[in-house]
DNA sequence: ATGTCCACCTGCTGGC
DNA sequence: TGCCAGCAGGTGGACA
């Protein structure tokens, strides 16, 4: 799925088609994804002009002059997609938008979600209130992996991507910002020293910030709304890579399984 | 509290 | 060529 470029990407390629244009019609074509979407989803957005887009996390926002704003989760495999014709199956929920564009919710999957919050309380809401900091915010404190990470003895990359500590990293940009930093996906996060833990953090923001610049990874299933493919998977120097040469050493990249998901790191570079 | 494992769902691929 | 086990960008809940 999506991590944050790809949420960002995808929030980016909405707003010229979105803001500031009428919903003419919303309309699930199945009750849930993930979860029951909202019953009321429909009645809510249709007719409602988009007056902004952003993302928190690897949550898109898309808000209106009603006071509502959707919060949408691409899941595994979600994408937003123009929709000329009729709808493929998988597109699960149609946005048509004033000025004729019909946009489509596409998520073979369905680990994707979709709810409806008022605005005013968008932060109270249970899928967001628990994210941690955004990791490209400029006021981000530069010890604040290093704070997240003290006493902790679960593996580094799967506190990086625990959402309540930052919000966005995925197994992808988890992997790539480790061997940057080269730092051992598997050591305990508490013996990782503070000041590779600030190192990390600022590999974390170049890898994400270069990752937006190229539209994002486009793998089995992202791709821009446009339907253009990101190129960041051609700057992948560990991700899916296993048995593959070190771009540092040379050395065969090696596969290994971390809290769940497969890993790829170099163990003669990353310590 | 903390960490680990599994289920959710469909589609694609690599090995036989 | 065809079949199918295994795996995929995520995450919440059950469990130790």
């Amino acid at each position: 799925m999506p991590e944050l470029p790809e949420v960002e990407t995808v929030v980016r390629g909405l707003g010229p088609l979105l803001l500031g244009r009428r919903l003419l019609r919303v309309e699930a074509r199945r009750p849930d994804l993930r979860w029951p979407l909202p019953a009321d989803l429909g009645v809510r957005l249709s007719g409602a002009r988009v007056q902004a887009l952003a993302r928190r996390g690897k949550f898109g926002l898309l808000s209106t002059d009603r006071g509502d704003t959707l919060i949408f989760h691409l899941g595994m495999s979600g994408r937003i997609r123009v929709s000329p014709g009729s709808p493929h199956p998988h597109d699960h929920v149609l946005f048509a938008v004033e000025g004729g564009t019909v946009l489509a919710f596409h998520d073979p999957r369905r680990f994707g979600a979709m709810d409806i919050a008022r605005t005013d309380a968008l932060g109270r809401h249970r899928w967001l209130a628990p994210l941690g900091p955004e990791p490209l915010d400029p006021a981000l404190a530069p010890d604040h992996l290093a704070r997240a990470a003290a006493g902790r003895v679960l593996a580094i990359k799967s506190l990086l991507m625990d959402q309540r500590v930052l919000a966005g990293i995925g197994n992808i940009y988890a992997a790539e910002a480790l061997f940057r930093a080269r730092i051992a996906p598997a050591r305990a996060a508490g013996r990782v020293a503070a000041r590779r833990l600030i190192a990390l953090q600022a590999a974390l923001a170049d890898v994400l910030a270069e990752s937006i610049a190229a539209g994002g990874s486009s793998l089995r299933d992202h791709a821009r709304v446009s339907g253009e493919l990101g190129t960041y998977q051609l700057g992948f120097r560990v991700y899916g890579r296993q048995g593959k040469p070190c771009p540092a050493c040379g050395r065969a990249l090696r596969l290994s399984v971390i809290g769940g998901r497969s890993s790829v790191h170099c163990t003669a570079c990353q310590r």
